[in-house]
DNA sequence: ATTATATCGATATAAAAATATCTAATAAGG
DNA sequence: CCTTATTAGATATTTTTATATCGATATAAT
């Protein structure tokens, strides 16, 4: 597939805070305008304009975005219609909330195994998903073609657990351990990282 | 306090992302470099030794940073050595896994109050911090002085929470509700963005 | 002692992102 | 019908961020 423009973070970002925005005025207008989102959302306006015209392309002068086809565009832009298949290692309490964690499915994520090596959750079921030992990861995302392989291990384990998800064939990683992994070339990772976002907001405080 | 240099969010991240690699190759070497870092870690190192200069500043020629002394100055500066006080309101399967994440400790943030609204919850005990009806949410911040506010309830109730919390006194909120939210000036919020990141992941995915 | 090399830190350039400005279109009000 | 206001979308400017280049210095090798 083609490289494609390469949307910056940022602008994944505003995108889904403007599709949350328009889920939760739900019974307004038919038509929002990108400089109204843009006001409310406190973002400059042609900041929003040009997410949008990325995104949907069908703003009409005067009377901005149709809610229900804008909302469409976003979510196809984001994914959320191409349900993808992934694999979850660790099910501690994050991990726990990852699988239950019912927006994912909205998000077009679909957790469709998960694996453990504490033989008290294995054979488990949690949200539907049986837990299966640690040693069949490789095996079963094989079988299962799966692409993504989140992490949500102990830090000494996310190294281990991420082979075992790539030699499975998975292609990107969603890594919630606060750990650097070396991957091979082609695999992306996502690294989810609360430390940093926390010290924003602690840094944020510190300025009263 | 006076603003200060305003670093992005990105640079926080590559910084904790310093720290990480600090932490994992522990028995290493006395000394690193920044340019060593930004190999193992794939950034320019120019930049690598721009972060460590806004960090610790305590580089010297031909060897590089003391790594006990780089860790140390980086934590410093990520506030990890100032505990900060905060206010859980959900302790949903989310909250739970906030609630026990030990890394938080590491990380400079205690949560030292949890809230729920359910009755089979309200009571309960998680990691040491007993679960309060949410109806007590403003009146506790205010009495233990809590800046910062998480939220972890559904959607649909992270503006009332968010509300409480701030009328409590917080200054602070994170967000891992998929809402946005209406907050008074100075009061800060990060939004833990979830869906962005899932989208990053598997837009790169279908390059392939 | 001298030379080569690795490193930091400063400065300069380039790239990317955000913001401002401008234009055309079109709906709404008189 | 005409004017006004609002909007998308394009282009230009500014700001921010990343990268490249250079000089100074200290360590290690010869």
């Amino acid at each position: 597939m083609v490289p494609g423009p390469a949307i910056s973070l940022r602008a994944y970002q505003r995108i889904t805070r403007y599709l949350n925005f328009l889920n939760q005025a739900e019974g307004g207008d038919k038509h929002i305008s990108a400089t109204r989102i843009a006001h409310a959302l406190k973002i400059n306006d042609v900041v929003v304009r040009k997410d949008l015209a990325a995104v949907s392309g069908n703003g009409k002068t005067k009377v901005g975005y149709a809610r229900t086809e804008l909302t469409r565009d976003i979510e196809r832009f984001l994914g959320y219609d191409r349900p993808a298949d992934s694999a979850l290692a660790g099910v501690g309490r994050l991990g726990q909330a990852l699988l239950s964690y019912e927006n994912f499915k909205k998000y077009g994520l679909n957790i469709t195994a998960a694996f453990d090596t504490a033989p008290e959750l294995v054979g488990r079921e949690i949200n539907g998903v049986k837990i299966l030992d640690a040693s069949k990861i490789t095996d079963l995302c094989r079988r299962l073609h799966i692409k993504i392989g989140i992490i949500a291990v102990p830090a000494s384990a996310a190294q281990a657990a991420a082979n075992a998800l790539v030699e499975g064939g998975a292609r990107a990683i969603w890594n919630f351990a606060p750990r650097e992994l070396s991957l091979p070339e082609g695999v992306s990772v996502k690294h989810e990282d609360m430390a940093a976002s926390l010290a924003v907001l602690t840094k944020q405080l510190e300025r009263f």
